[in-house]
DNA sequence: GTGTGTGCAAAGGCTTTGCAATTGC
DNA sequence: GCAATTGCAAAGCCTTTGCACACAC
């Protein structure tokens, strides 16, 4: 499993591994990918009450912090994150309907290289949120 | 004057120009194409202690509302707004020296062409902000 | 005159911080 | 045992809202 991956990782850099920390990363792995830590602790306070939001948030500082997980804005008001483990990839967010589709990272490869070539500058994006229409809700 | 054009709509479509509103106006024009409701508010303020920084979020939200203006993030956690009538431009933010260097609408074109065919999304992004490193920086 | 727009003050969301108590190693 | 983590409570930042007054048309 993904978290023990990243658990032993914690260990290995000398971070101590809570039970809090465990279920938080236990909730961004079991996320469809992009959740945001009101969402991580709602869903931790259900089997373990004492949990404090700011506990949330300094674990996810320090996930992010150590590139084990990544942040995005997704155009509401708040940060989302996702694990690195699973591979980058980006999103198609629709402004209609609110759908959300994965986009695969190669397919921004060649804009990359544009850019570099262009304007001499190494584009280094975690992550990309596209806002536009789906298919359906082109009509 | 851009801030005449847009006074001119805002007028044509039945809202009220108020100094308040023009000197607004007047701020985002001036602006370097990416300045935040506070900066805005602290720009208005020196000439006209009295504004409120509630009339420039309101203020806006309508231009926003009526495409006048677009949000932008830059990765800083606010909101920052630039005026449309200068033409579609994206930003390339370096991460290491903060500089922040403007980008053709033309270089994204292909991408999203390719989102098209591939996913059957319509991308309509009024704002790119893309996170990397600037020439200098590469080092 | 009338209703849109404003200032003021207060609240609202999300996130951060200080500090004492706890707990993993 | 000791330093890294936590819970709690409070603050902080950006933004929104309710309401009575003001002013652009």
């Amino acid at each position: 499993m993904e978290s023990r991956w990243i658990g032993h990782k914690l260990g290995r850099l000398g971070y101590r591994l809570t039970p809090q920390r465990i279920m938080i990363l236990a909730a961004i792995e079991d996320s469809d990918n992009h959740i945001s830590a009101e969402e991580i602790y709602a869903q931790i306070v259900l089997k373990y009450p004492n949990v404090n939001i700011s506990t949330v948030y300094r674990t996810l500082e320090l996930l992010e912090r150590l590139g084990l997980v990544t942040e995005t804005d997704l155009g509401d008001g708040r940060v989302r994150y996702h694990c690195m483990g699973k591979g980058r990839h980006h999103h198609l967010v629709c402004e209609k309907c609110g759908d959300i589709i994965d986009m695969e990272e190669s397919i921004l490869s060649s804009l990359w290289a544009d850019i570099q070539r262009k304007y001499s500058f190494r584009v280094n994006m975690k992550h990309l949120a596209c806002f536009g229409l789906c298919s359906r809700c082109q009509a």
